[in-house]
DNA sequence: ACCTCTCTGACCTTTACTGACCTATGTTCA
DNA sequence: TGAACATAGGTCAGTAAAGGTCAGAGAGGT
């Protein structure tokens, strides 16, 4: 950790956590850490997508401005609101570190989950793979929220 | 003993041992111990294993970085002494009944665990069919011992 | 001699960051 | 009114800065 991104992030997620919308100017927040603007962008291109729960929006021209909306993803209840039917490996980590973001999963199970995938589906046939990998996922899950029902 | 692996290791445990959890730049210990920056992942690889209680997280690019962490370090041990390399569907079962009986896991973790199994393993290749199962179950228990340190 | 563990280097992928150029919006003044 | 100017943010390609992978050479022990 520690790059500049990174700060941006934290910044702008610290401010995310008092309000759950914040507004801000692109060239300033750019001035402050000293990067060129559309680093600003890049911040937002990387950390702050939809899947994460989060909304940009923004307007150009005098008194432009961007804001961050965080979206109020409430806490599903199943673990099958959360697991598709199937999960691309890709997806599957996607899923797996909004759950360690939004404090779901500790980090150490999200890592030990990928480790139990990645082992499991050794061998197993690639037109399975997408629906084994979702039932195996729910299921580590299920262990980590303990029941839950499924 | 001796070797150039072996001291970054102890370097490494060094550090563990004081937090449990670290933070590395593969460059920089490379350069640390005049090495070429791959010969951190062959220690990485060969001595910080999960089966020895070790996950490894990881970030290319600008400011990327290497974490270890440590998660409990006898108990990947003790589930390597209880499951074997290879698992019957049978085998499983008695396993599970067996560690339920000794009050090592909950009635209803052997439940979700025989769930799991049985769904995973839809469509996998009834050749290593019996080796994903164990590989399965060892990480089904780790995830059920891990979830008690949280 | 052979086997296993170490170690290296060439090549690859991912992530971060910058700068040039583009588009949209507001303001001023002939 | 509308043309020119000022002030925002958007896009994208290119470069830099990490870590990952893998085949094969080297070293040490039996």
């Amino acid at each position: 950790m520690g790059s500049l991104a990174d700060l941006i992030e934290q910044y702008l997620q610290q401010l995310l956590a008092q309000a759950n919308q914040v507004e801000l100017q692109r060239r300033e927040l750019a001035k402050m850490f000293r990067c060129v603007p559309s680093q600003i962008n890049y911040v937002l291109e990387t950390r702050f997508t939809v899947d994460r729960g989060y909304l940009i929006e923004s307007r150009r021209g005098g008194g432009g401005f961007i804001r961050i909306y965080r979206i109020q993803k409430e806490l599903p209840r199943r673990i099958a609101d959360v697991v598709p039917e199937q999960l691309t490996r890709e997806e599957a980590e996607e899923l797996l570190e909004t759950l360690a973001e939004q404090g779901e999963i500790h980090e150490e199970q999200a890592l030990l989950a990928r480790y139990i995938l990645e082992q499991s589906l050794q061998g197993v046939a690639p037109e399975v793979e997408p629906l084994i990998r979702a039932k195996l996922l729910a299921g580590i899950l299920m262990v980590y929220k303990d029941r839950d029902n499924y």
